[in-house]
DNA sequence: CCTTGACTTGAACCTCGCTTCAAGTCGAAG
DNA sequence: CTTCGACTTGAAGCGAGGTTCAAGTCAAGG
């Protein structure tokens, strides 16, 4: 099993030297050890950030995601919070569909200024909480 | 027609009055004039605190939703960029779609650590752009 | 008129998620 | 052994979206 340096990872995760070492500080992945000063990576490390990833593009902070990588099945505070975050997943969707719907009709709207145009507002103030 | 103290705009809207004056810089609102040098609003930038609100949430920038809510259909270059940024909802929707079901389950798996639960990571992954 | 509360301004500050910089380190190759 | 490229570190910096602070202003009320 080949370890990987960082400029390695970087390469073929997409993202910046500093930012994995920015990630390393805040715990969101490790090093397997060092040559040298440079650190070392296992290949499961890509795997790793493609989760950051993908839970970066869902809103979740870095500090959420670090928290997250590291839980075990009975560590009942964090379910709650995923299970909370889950529903706040919900409501994001709904926000951005009905979002969505706005932009796609501004596309076409011969209104001015758009934002007036009284099906922009009706598509984008659909919402419970008004 | 009554107008509306920054306080009264801050209370209504539940922003605080520096993001009030912030946004009034970024050009995303403005006062209709001044009482002294203290602004007045008319209540229709209650309304447009709420589709800045919206968009915030959706994921525009603040520079994009002040040139948004001064767009008219005659703006073709903005039109490019609404459909464009219709279209990056539709992969963010996706996105949160699938994360939603991850974090959904992750609240009731029994693996430990949470993420190397092969459900999870399958619906976390099932991506077009692996 | 005076007082006062809440505004004003501009500048400095904060958090977050990074990036850049300067100075130093070190393994690998020749 | 020397060289050198790419790493290391810590600190300072950036942009975005604000907040706080200190000093000043002023309308409204008494």
């Amino acid at each position: 099993m080949a370890l990987l340096d960082i400029a390695e990872v970087a390469e073929r995760s997409g993202l910046a030297p500093s930012a994995l070492r920015y990630y390393e500080r805040r715990g969101l992945i490790a090093s397997e050890g060092r040559n040298g000063l440079r650190r070392t990576f296992g290949s499961e490390v890509l795997v790793r950030l493609s989760l950051v990833a993908c839970a970066r593009a869902s809103g979740f902070t870095l500090a959420e995601i670090a928290r997250f990588v590291t839980a075990t099945p009975d560590d009942t505070e964090l379910r709650v919070h995923l299970a909370a975050k889950a529903e706040q997943l919900d409501a994001e969707i709904d926000r951005l569909t009905r979002m969505r719907a706005s932009l796609r009709h501004a596309a076409v709207c011969t209104r001015s200024p758009l934002v007036e145009c009284p099906e922009f507002k009706q598509a984008i103030s659909d919402a419970p909480a008004a």
